[in-house]
RNA sequence: GGAGAGAUGGCUGAGUGGUCGAUAGCGGCGGUCUUGAAAACCGUUGUCCCUUUGCGGGGACCGGGGGUUCGAAUCCCUCUCUCUCCGCCA
């Protein structure tokens, strides 16, 4: 959520940005400037009246100490107007409020003056690559294939148990996906970033917190029976751990990093890109999470690139960093990296990590702030996070991309974590 | 599932109708003392909003919402959450 001040300030500067995003925010940010000039004649209004209803009641408790029946008779009288009006007033200035915050809602976040025009995915921008593309047979198989062949994922017997989306990791499958958890988390220590293990479901305040609600209900699974919320990413929890807090500048930096299992009901997705383990309803994360100061936060932004660049490498996947361009982003999010690893028999780019700066977008919402110093303001930080990575479509292409005639070779950096190179 | 207790400032914990935004202790910050530190002592220490060029002025907040009253942290209603004991259980 942008801050009121910031549309108040500059609003023809956040038309503008918002336009890169291919949104019209004209209507709304000229509908909460003119509401906010009304809410803030209310308030003047509505807080004259209270001072003059507390100076009167303050009187009454001394007319009444000295026994002046009369005077207070009097002045009590004169608060029964105060307080019809004083209703009034507030009714008004809560109506004002709620349009306000409706409207600010509606609002996605500012792109960053880096973010590449464009309208869709096409028109993001490659910004480096890596790594080389496998030589594979003409008959090389996709990973599903290959993930029943080698016994490693049965999906139909997720089915059975579940449904379509929740699949079966056994054998080397489930040791391999444990093996990357590890290997990411330990990696992810070794740069400093504190293991946090989180509830796998949360309250409704944390999805307003990070802004899955209310607009991307239909996205989680929601526990009606308790009114939970099953995950769909770590970040939900982590970040609302800031929920409410106030940092010191000497908390900085805040580096957190989380394995969870994640929930996604993927709503309406269906019929594309949804075989074997491209699209999951349940699948596996490690989620890097920072929290850090405004003046720094893009700084912070290219480290965690690098971060997540270092893993696909060690993994030797063929990838590439792209800069989503304005159509493409987030609603949230001021500037975003997406990582996609080459899947070679699908013979694709698979998304396998976001990497955000939200400035302080969700920080407005979390009410996450830092001071400066001791006895400043509060102010908003600024939070990042990104995928660190998300296993299935790196499991996709790691089957694809290392297939063999003698099996599936594991990458070296992941044997100590296996126990195994290779999948015969 | 049954029974009970509670929710106050960063923390602990007072406060049951009238300068209570709230006693006190701890913590934090500043200072005195000290070669330095500790201890001791003194001072200071919430958030949000409106208004003002500035100094300042005003309003709101004691889990959330509603009510009683001239006046509510304090009384009433309601919701939520937390804790303790019993039962069940990884």
């Amino acid at each position: 959520m942008l801050t009121l001040r910031t549309i108040q300030e500059n609003p023809q500067e956040v038309i503008e940005k918002l336009a890169k995003k291919k949104f019209d925010a004209r209507e709304i940010v000229n509908s909460i400037i003119g509401f906010t000039e009304a809410k803030n004649q209310t308030q003047m209004q509505a807080d004259r009246a209270k001072a003059e209803l507390n100076a009167l009641s303050r009187e009454i408790g001394q007319l009444m100490r000295q026994g002046d029946a009369s005077g207070t008779q009097q002045a009590r009288e004169r608060t029964a107007e105060l307080k019809e009006s004083i209703r009034e007033l507030d009714l008004v200035f809560a109506d004002l409020d709620v349009k306000i915050r409706e409207l600010l809602v509606l609002l996605p976040n500012t792109p960053h003056v880096s973010v590449p025009e464009g309208n869709s995915a096409e028109d993001n921008e490659v910004v480096r690559s890596g790594g080389s593309f496998p030589v594979l047979d003409e008959n090389a198989l996709p990973h599903w294939e290959l993930a029943s062949r080698y016994n490693l994922i049965d999906f139909e017997l997720g089915v059975k148990l579940t449904g379509a989306g929740f699949p079966v990791y056994r054998g080397k499958g489930a040791r391999l996906q444990r093996a990357l958890i590890n290997f990411f988390l330990d990696q992810a220590r070794q740069n400093g970033y504190e293991e946090i293990q989180p509830p796998l479901m949360v309250n409704e305040a944390s999805g307003f917190g990070t802004g899955q609600l209310p607009d991307k209900e239909g996205q989680m699974y929601h526990v009606t029976a308790d009114n939970f919320y099953m995950i769909p990413t770590a970040e939900v929890p982590v970040t609302n751990i800031y929920r409410d807090v106030i940092l010191e500048n000497r908390d900085f930096p805040v580096k957190n990093c989380a394995y969870s299992a994640c929930f996604r009901r993927e709503a309406g997705s269906y019929g594309k890109d949804v075989r074997g383990l491209n699209r999951l309803h349940q699948f596996d994360k490690v989620e890097i999470v920072r929290i850090a100061h405004p003046d720094t936060s893009y700084e912070v932004l290219e480290e965690m690139v690098n971060y997540v660049e270092s893993l696909v490498q060690k993994l030797e996947l063929p990838y590439r960093i792209v800069k989503l361009c304005g159509g493409d982003m987030g609603f949230t999010s001021a500037l975003t990296y997406d990582f996609e690893v080459w899947s070679g028999a699908q013979e694709k780019w698979l998304e396998v990590s976001s990497v955000s700066n939200f400035e302080s977008f969700q920080a407005n919402r979390l009410k996450l702030r830092f001071r400066e110093e001791a006895g400043k303001k509060p102010q908003l930080a600024h939070t990042l996070n990104g995928s660190a990575l998300a296993l299935p479509r790196i499991v996709a292409a790691l089957l694809e991309n290392n297939q063999t005639p003698e099996g599936i070779r594991i990458p070296r950096a992941l044997v100590p974590f296996c126990g195994f190179d290779m999948i015969p």
